[in-house]
DNA sequence: ACTAAAAAAGATATTTTTATCTTGATTTAT
DNA sequence: ATAAATCAAGATAAAAATATCTTTTTTAGT
């Protein structure tokens, strides 16, 4: 559905949201690593992302990437857009160059009202929100520590 | 969500099974017209599909490509399952390494009712069973005419 | 000033997906 | 038998997505 990159950049968002602000700025190694992500192209994400005003960024020692108070109003429906672009979820599910209700596809109806749910959640909840629901429900952005757990 | 293949293949098959069978078979360049896809690579996915016993096919003169009775029974998932992998509908929607009620990714309770409902609907019915279905309620395969009417 | 840390920028590489082209094999109809 | 139609198979190409590498710029701390 979401592109790698789109992935990504939510994850990122959110984990920025959640670990960093102003005073306390992250860097991409320590992020990719968190999320176990590929760090070079991380990085070449979070240059994307800082230039579309959706993360915030600072050179130098100490500097690093961290979401302004600015950057926790946006919502992960900005991020997809600005990724996977402004179509991504009112596209037919079986390629058909529309999606409408009239000249509906086999699958519209099973497809559409998820695509549009989907959307609303994303639209209308800003990162900050979905960031203290994160904390109120325990949710996880990545199986790291999960995943090592399983090996013992 | 589907590979463009995928979508190619579930409508072509759908289209066979609406207007194929045995004593009517249908060409590539027939299919690939109608439903208005890459006809080089449809030939590639329909041989492929016929290698797999998705879809009957024969050679030579009036030869071409249509459902059996017993390809009519295979279901939409057959198809996803044979083009994209078995996995398209459990993974993670934000990319985790796994997908389940425990450790669930912030949008997990948003998304993952809607992968499972996708796949249930794809899972249990058959191919004709869809196609019946089509017929009834005046779906749409292709919206070529639609869309040859709109540029008058 | 100097050094080191960090992101920015730009170039390159790899992989996957999508698409096309060419040749060969099979079958029907004459 | 022969010719024409049609799929099969294999090679190749083009485009997009994913990923990496190298160099430059900025900045904080000493
Ligand atoms: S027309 Fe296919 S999903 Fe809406
Ligand atoms: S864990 Fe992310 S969608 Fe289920």
């Amino acid at each position: 559905m979401l592109s790698n990159a789109c992935k990504y950049a939510i994850r990122s968002i959110l984990y920025l949201s959640l670990y960093s602000d102003k005073t306390k700025k992250i860097g991409v190694k320590k992020i990719a690593d968190e999320l176990e992500t590929p760090q070079p192209f991380l990085a070449k994400l979070l240059q994307q992302l800082t230039k579309s005003k959706l993360v915030t960024s600072t050179k130098g020692p100490n500097g690093g990437f961290y979401l302004s108070e600015a950057n926790q109003k946006n919502s992960i429906w900005d991020i997809v857009e600005n990724i996977d672009g402004p179509n991504k979820f009112n596209q037919c599910f079986l390629g058909l160059s529309k999606c409408e209700d009239e000249n509906p596809c086999p699958v519209h109806y099973i497809a559409a009202p998820f695509k549009n749910k989907i959307l609303a959640n994303f639209r209308d909840k800003t990162i900050s929100q979905f960031s203290s629901e994160i904390i109120d429900t325990d949710k996880v952005l990545s199986l790291k520590d999960y995943d090592a757990l399983k090996q013992e």
